[in-house]
RNA sequence: GGAGAGAUGCCCGAGCUGGCCGAAGGGGCGCGACUGGAAAUCGCGUGUGGGACCACAAGUUCCACCGUGGGUUCGAAUCCCACUCUCUCCGCCA
């Protein structure tokens, strides 16, 4: 959310901003209401302000109670006054949950993807001696990503991952994990994964991106759309102390994208699933720290893919390609030997004190001094799915399977993730009667 | 699902027979005294938001805010109604 003198005082450029992003916003609405409500609020501050006088007066003068007509007319006009005012405040504040937040103005105009400024690459892109599958049939060959499984339970854009996919994925969310926990100061949470409507409003989902999310009606809450929303909502109504700042917390849970609204259509090469495990890294910095917080995070995710040897490039998105909070985003996009294209893995965004407005997310600076609105950032990724088909495709071998990158080797069986016909089955049933049993007395 | 208790400032916690209550007390924090330094002790200070005067400073001042939304009243943290949430006990399921 913007503050209101803010928009007060820059309508020009908060119009701009928003038509840039391509969420335009109503601003002369804004400003009439915004200018009414002050002038409506003055004079109900000044109206109760005689009704106080006088009724106290009325109380120290006696017990005798003699009411004048005219404080019976003064109180009826108050009445008046707070509930116009209620009205108004509550519309001016529906049309500023629609303002987008402002762009940084280090971000490159544009509309489209192409316009995004790649700022580095990193690594090798691997080379081949024969023509390399995409992962979509490398892993279906492989039974280790069951397209049509994930189709009969739940639809289209739902996958299902066996045997070693389903490891490979575990790994991955292990892997990085430790990494985040034990190389770097993240705090690892398990946080709920639906939220109610007043969490998303705070990150910026709602009311604006309503129908992408599902919703449980009966229960009016909602399966989340990224971790971001219960890690962001943590500190909800808090003031932060400075000294602790910044707060560094991850979490790997599952995210839930309808496909209507501005996700579009799904395939194969943009893998746009409607359910997918995701690494989130969110950050609760002070103001003056959150671009250089920013470079951090982005350097973090880096870290990840550099120890997975995953090639990859860093780009900053242009204006048109922000979301709706964010006021800078960079686009860790991983490369893809078979499409020979890029593949964006994590949005690294810099909220500012977009959400934590809305959230009443605070911290007190040292002295006692007055509280102010935190800055919040996300590492919007890595989506799991997306790096396991980057991994699929960057390392496949000659003979059609896929070396695991060394770091998430201590996490699996095998080194090699091998077809079927190569090595015994990962995917038949298992053994009846094997050691593993499923107690049946509830305990 | 049944029964009960509660929601007050950064935290804890009074107030709840309606009127200087923005709110006692304590903790914490800040400043100061004492000390070689510290602990302990003592003194002072310390809510948030919006507006006015004014230099968007200091200061003065007004209004709002005691879970949320309504209502009663000249006047409500205090009374009434609805809702939400939390906790405890029981039941049910893991």
């Amino acid at each position: 959310m913007l503050s209101r003198k803010f928009i007060r005082e820059n309508p020009q450029l908060v119009e701009e901003a928003a038509r840039g992003k391509g969420q335009p916003v109503e601003i002369e609405q804004f400003l009439k209401l915004d200018s009414r409500e002050g002038e409506l609020s003055s004079t109900a501050n000044q109206l109760r302000h005689q009704q106080r006088l006088l009724s106290q007066q009325g109380s120290l003068s006696g017990h005798e109670r003699r009411i004048s007509p005219s404080l019976k007319q003064l109180a009826r006009q108050v009445k008046a006054a707070k509930e116009e005012l209620r009205g108004l405040q509550k519309q001016l504040k529906e049309l500023l949950l629609r303002f987008p937040n402002i762009p940084d103005p280090s971000v490159p105009q544009g509309r489209g993807k192409k316009d995004n400024l790649q700022v580095r690459e990193w690594g090798t892109k691997p080379q081949f001696d024969f023509t390399p599958l995409p992962y979509w049939e490398l892993a279906e060959r492989l039974g280790i990503w069951d397209f049509r499984g994930g189709v009969k339970v739940a639809g289209r854009g739902f996958v299902l991952f066996k045997g070693a996919g389903s490891k490979l994925e575990r790994a991955l969310a292990d892997f990085m994990l430790d990494l985040y926990t034990s190389q770097h100061d993240y705090v690892e949470l398990s946080p709920p994964l639906l939220a109610d409507q007043e969490s998303l409003t705070c990150t910026g989902h709602f009311p604006r991106w309503q129908q992408g999310v599902y919703c449980c009606k009966d229960d009016g809450l909602f399966l989340i759309p990224s971790a971001e929303v219960p890690l962001t909502n943590l500190h909800r109504d808090q003031i932060l102390d400075a000294q602790s700042l910044p707060f560094s917390y991850v979490a790997c849970t599952p995210c839930f994208r309808r496909p209507e609204g501005s996700w579009g259509r799904e395939n194969r090469q943009e893998m746009r699933l409607h359910q997918f495990r995701k690494i989130e890294l969110i950050e609760f910095v002070a103001p003056e720290s959150s671009s250089a917080q920013l470079d951090q995070v982005v350097t973090d995710v880096e870290e990840a893919l550099q120890l997975l040897g995953l090639p990859y490039r860093i780009v900053l998105d242009c204006v048109g390609q922000l979301s709706f909070a964010s006021a800078k985003v960079y686009g860790v996009e991983v490369w893809m030997a078979a499409s020979g294209s890029y593949l964006r893995v994590c949005s690294c965004r810099n909220y500012t004190d977009f959400q934590a407005r809305r959230g009443n997310i605070r911290f007190r600076p040292n002295r006692g001094g007055r509280p102010g609105f935190v800055h919040t950032l996300g590492a919007s990724g890595p989506a799991l799915p997306r790096l396991m088909a980057a991994i699929i495709e960057n390392c496949q071998t000659a003979t059609g399977e896929v070396l695991v990158p060394k770091v998430l080797q201590r996490y699996m069986n095998d080194p090699f993730v091998k077809s079927p016909k190569y090595s015994p089955s990962p995917l038949s049933p298992p053994h009846r009667g094997g050691e593993m049993r499923f107690s049946t007395d509830g305990s």
